[in-house]
DNA sequence: AATGAATGAGCGTTCATTCAT
DNA sequence: AATGAATGAACGCTCATTCAT
């Protein structure tokens, strides 16, 4: 078996610190989160994370483009899913519901994120720079799932790929315990709305 | 003139207190806000704050029931618009939109104060004591609108609630120029709905 | 029934604030006594403490006066036992005795203000000044010790004084069980050897 | 010449530290002496001290078992002294009495740390497992000047033990000036007495 | 005389960051 | 690359003290 090569073992060391990074930031906050505990718990020193980051602001920004990143990738085959399978036209929807179940931590670090950026310009610009793409790819989605049922949305992409966002986070928020079950009724009174109005 | 007693006095000292801890919280977050910051703000040194609070968590508990009875009251008020005026009876939730318009700053506390609540249980339990009630009342002004309409909403005046919620602190957090518009295409999206339903 | 005056208001306000600083300051320490904690456990607000002492350091200087005073006092009615009873001659040492066994708090104290003394030379001097003339009556009732076995104690009573305080104070320190024994059998060895250099 | 390793060089830090805190302490007390006097007067700044100690409690744990455990090697050496030189055999008590002498730094800190054990159980018990020991080997010493002279002490060793260090402590506490000719001279007594008793 | 709100210096502690190893 | 001792600014909080009432 081939050894790592030091770049490998230091990208691993850098996976490492992600990981133990959203854990940490997902239970305290991004605040209150240390960067020794972040190293702790990944099993390193506090020496590890400067080797890896330049400093606490710049794991900020290397997660907020990773996470976008997975994001914007399950988005996208969420996308395909819908595209090839042509089947029942939610499936892509529901990809991206099952993961937002499974990872109730992804939506606490995004509202974190947005509430950093609501307060750091500097911050936003790079936050929503990411946001607009992944949006735009989720409206796609939305868009689908109407067209599916023959129908064209009077809202904006965006606008409905915003709608959904909220929905979810402003639910999660207040700790509600089945969102997608709301969320559903929502998309369908729209689709059900403009396929009335279109006749 | 009568000078002012020094319960007078000091629920003066309070409320400048209050209003610079809101503005500093709503700025930097609740815990990159120092106490500190806080009465420089309010033109009071440190010792101030410790003699109206307990310590920085007590100005979290009191804050929230502060904002949260205020919000109550403007509910409760917009609920007697609607009760009393038998006008377009959407002029509940317009000055509750007007409120939220012109207050994001609360908006923003609010969210902050759901953070902080799915982390910490014990003010969890303490913000949803209010919340509920505030709920409530919420749930009932939109019934209202429903109720104006001759629609009996499927969903219960909780989940409406909630979604309305959801759909202002989402919104907002993403930065969107005019939540209202989308908020209340929804709105008449689940009238329309249900009012379709019932025949 | 005769109301009190004001001055006798305030002098049993002052006893009361005495009394529970003794507790205080026993129980915690000078440094760690906190003026708030002496006045609240005495039934007062801070504000009594500053209407009858200048400062902390003042209430350490009236403090000690008192607590030597009442030494003196002790002292000095124990010599006269000593001078009218004519009877078994340790009965002033046994008063002393009794005192301090029902009265650790005064040890410590006494300990706690020594250490102070060694520490601040300001109230060395003021410490000692009382505790000089408290000496010399302990050294003479232990001098009339000596005297009714017809001893004359080759070390001086300022001496004896010493010895029989550092023991008093020394034993308690470590937490020793029945320090009057100990005691006792120092002052037999004394005498004894005293009384056997005579002849 | 080696460089020290870095163990080495924390190792000085914290005897450094020591030394700095033991001078503050003696100074000033224990509650009086801050964390940041201690580290400048090291040389060094604050956060050296928490990169040593846990915190300030810690120091005071630390410290007491690094001046008992001298303590106790004290005694031992002063334990061989008697047993292989058989010459006058106060001297090893000597060796105490010269240390102490010239250590009343050390003193003070004893009667310091009993002080604070009188007040915090969880303090007493560390302080009195490590004064068990020491007792143990200062009475045997004590009883050895007995045994030098032929007397068997009716008092335990433990108990002699108890009587030296009060009467050092105690007479060290009244600003005495030379402690040890009292000393001494309660330890004759005590041995004419025993000796004259065993006959 | 007593109250207690307000002051502000100072405390113990945390933590992002640096840097010699 | 990773370590972790040391730095030093900042924090939450305590407390002796002042003073208007």
């Amino acid at each position: 078996m081939q050894r790592m090569t030091r770049a490998q073992q230091q990208q691993q060391t850098k996976e490492m610190l992600f990981t133990a990074a959203m854990e940490q930031i997902t239970k305290f906050g991004f605040e209150k989160t240390s960067i020794n505990s972040i190293t702790e718990a990944a099993g390193f020193s506090k020496g590890a994370f400067f080797s890896n980051f330049e400093n606490k602001y710049d794991l900020l920004l290397q997660l907020t483009e990773k996470l976008k990143d997975e994001e914007r990738t399950l988005l996208k085959s969420s996308l395909n899913i819908n595209d090839k399978k042509h089947t029942i036209s939610t499936n892509g929807l529901n990809a991206y519901f099952d993961h937002i179940k499974n990872n109730t931590a992804c939506v606490i670090l995004d509202i974190e994120m947005q509430l950093i950026a609501s307060r750091d310009p500097q911050f936003k610009s790079f936050y929503y720079q990411f946001q607009q793409e992944n949006n735009k790819a989720l409206g796609e989605i939305i868009c689908k799932v109407f067209a599916f049922k023959g129908v064209k949305p009077s809202l904006s992409p965006e606008s409905l790929a915003q709608i959904f966002i909220a929905l979810t986070e402003g639910l999660l928020l207040q700790n509600v315990d089945n969102p997608g079950k709301q969320i559903k009724a929502i998309l369908e009174a729209l689709i059900e709305k403009d396929n009335k109005n279109l006749k």
